[in-house]
DNA sequence: ATTCTCAATGTTATGTTATTACATCAATTG
DNA sequence: CAATTGATGTAATAACATAACATTGAGAAT
């Protein structure tokens, strides 16, 4: 799926997210663009499948959040495996993308001849900035 | 956190994820428990929680939901990482406890000196059973 | 045995996240 | 111009989770 031109939803509910500083709730993002005439759920809902799909945007399972892909990994239909380290502390979100771990998983899942369709990693913990 | 002994409702939220076949939701615990005397989502929360922290349920974030483990691995304070496969189709859930995975991750955290508390690993796909 | 304490429980209400259903609109295309 | 397709608007509801507060029950201390 590749980027292709977004709706005005689509835009403004990315522009929310790539100006935040941490992971937000698809209530939290509609409260943001009340202004901007949303007035329901499916409206962030909807953009935000899209944006998934397109791989622009990424959801957090372990916080039902969004963030903005900020690692601009392989955003072709070969989605690559990506880990997440998510700061309890300050919100902040770095993507990890690491072929060991990629092909780690591959093997594991083969072994026992499990299909892999979507692979999902996070790490909560606290970054350097906030143990310092 | 040692596996004490169980009161009550712990043991009869722990019997129904025992005797289920895919992860149940809290929801789905709550209804299967009625005839046991239990009337509201706390009386499952509550004892999730503690199952939880003694190592003995899971709690799949990709899915909302919760499994008895089947992998006796470390129930101790010092957690291992933990890899879910979970089959699409048949709601069956494999553990997987790899500790090249661990000290992979181990590694790639320490590389931006971030301090992980929690990680999650979820694979949705199709297990061996069902490709066949 | 009586009191104290703390963890577990019961209950009601509320908060948060996500989807269903249906009507409308706008761009593309034959 | 239909006809199709994808996006949008809106209301209602479903699904998941927690807050607040009263009560109970088992073990420890006296
Ligand atoms: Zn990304
Ligand atoms: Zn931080
Ligand atoms: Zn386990
Ligand atoms: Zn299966």
């Amino acid at each position: 799926m590749e980027p292709r031109k977004l709706t005005r939803n689509q835009t403004l509910v990315l522009e929310t997210l790539t100006h935040a500083e941490a992971p937000l709730s698809a209530y939290t993002i509609l409260d943001k663009l009340r202004d901007h005439g949303f007035r329901a759920p499916l409206q962030v809902y909807r953009a935000l499948e899209k944006l998934t799909e397109f791989g622009i945007v990424h959801r957090l399972e372990s916080l039902n959040a969004f963030v903005a892909c900020t690692h601009p990994h392989d955003h072709g239909p070969e989605k690559a495996v990506i880990a997440f380290a998510i700061c309890e502390d300050c919100g902040q979100v770095s993507e990890i993308s690491d072929p060991e771990i990629e092909d780690r998983l591959a093997v594991l899942a083969t072994k026992q001849q499990f299909k892999t369709d979507k692979t999902t990693i996070e790490m909560r913990g606290h970054c350097g900035n906030c143990t310092a």
